[in-house]
DNA sequence: GGAGATTATGTCAGCCTCTGCCATTCGGCA
DNA sequence: TGCCGAATGGCAGAGGCTGACATAATCTCC
């Protein structure tokens, strides 16, 4: 989630200055930091660098993130708000499975799409997975945000289909899979020699979905 | 897993005085850990405590352990290994969902059926799956450590089946939705009120799994 | 435009996790 | 008994992270 730092009680006031700066470092942060993490890996890179490289006191950077962990997993953030708004606004016809399916393609599809203004929020997304399957540390708290995320999509899945999340279980074992697909996608994706770019992406996260069925039938003798 | 620290090539040896003394050691520390994140929390815990508890430096602590977390986590490596194993033994005529579900029940009922000599392994290990929840850092680790344990399944899968991980997404695929459904129930279990023992874990695993077809189902409207 | 209230930042001290290095001690074994 | 390798302890230090306090920047209202 997109940390929201103007005042959103207000929502159509401009920011004042005070505000805009605080974005500005806030984003100043996570570039230096994503880039400096590609350069020379995320455990050699210190936060005194990170803040350096921005001009910051380290303690003014602990303001802004509560650990090394957030600043660089802050990138995902995004596509992880655009996923939840896709899952929103999927048609009530869909039926859960359906409804994620089209939502994360759709979120890959938009942030490969339109390069919008900015270089590429998918190019430093796809370098960020790469990062983060080859780092441990940040895959611990890459996998814990994750969760975090099921259990909204739980809640949207029950909200969907009028349920009780808190009896019924199906919108967690849902939201359970769907987390177990995507990671698995993401493993194969970051494995690949050529990880292509989102295209190929997409298309890993298809494949797995694909073989979502087979895998749960009964037998698995016939080859895929 | 639980770490092998006698000498594996001579199984039947008496393992001598160092080695047995190594091992008490680690057990000693892996039990005051546990104990005294309990009583005042994992965060609140130091490994100077934990180390003093055994009389052990904190240099040493770091000999047999990599960090904090590994020593909380070393309760469950037990119930892993009984659980790979269980995996192993499943007869062929099962199917990857059944061998997997079976297996896992099984290996509760083992550790919750016989206490073997010490008081209780499960005790503890359901005492810290309670912790785990309710400890962020803990819980990142955890699941790390839980995709890692994914992989291994979804290569005994492939065996079972005979088919080549590389190339087959569906090992891999029915491991990750395994380890959700298995992640879920574990959640739902810590959320209880009064959280039962192992009856009360084997039994959400059931449910959580008997929850799988209908969610991935195309109509959720009956309900449950 | 300025006084005073808010808020962001910097500095500093300090705790804790974790690591490398070297000296010492302990168990295994001839 | 004496030697060798393994385990341990102590120490110094890097790096993540936090609380407390002072300073500087912005905002608000007159």
């Amino acid at each position: 989630m997109a940390v929201q730092l103007t005042d959103p009680a207000q929502p159509h006031r401009v920011p004042g200055l005070r505000e805009r700066k605080k974005q500005r470092t806030r984003d100043a942060l996570v570039e230096s930091a994503h880039r400096l993490f590609l350069e020379q890996g995320y455990a050699r890179t210190t936060v005194d660098e990170i803040a350096a490289a921005v001009d910051v006191s380290q303690r003014t950077f602990f303001r802004y993130f509560a650990n090394k962990d957030e600043v660089a997993l802050a990138i995902l953030a995004d596509a992880e708000d655009h996923f939840v708004a896709n899952l929103r606004e999927r048609p009530a016809a869909e039926n859960p499975l359906q409804a994620l399916r089209h939502a994360i393609v759709r979120t890959w599809r938009e942030l490969g799409g339109s390069p919008d203004g900015r270089p590429s929020s998918i190019t430093a997304a796809l370098e960020l997975i790469q990062l983060i399957e080859s780092t441990p540390t940040l895959l611990a708290a890459h996998l814990r945000r994750i969760t975090e995320q099921e259990q909204i999509v739980a809640g949207i899945l029950a909200e969907r289909e009028g349920l009780d999340p808190a009896v019924d279980l199906r919108p967690r074992v849902m939201a359970a899979v769907f987390g177990g697909v995507l990671r698995s996608a993401h493993l194969s994706w970051s494995a690949e020699v050529e990880s292509s770019g989102s295209e190929g992406m997409i298309n890993l996260i298809e494949r797995h979905f694909d073989q979502l069925g087979p895998a749960l039938a009964g037998d698995w003798r016939p080859a895929v």
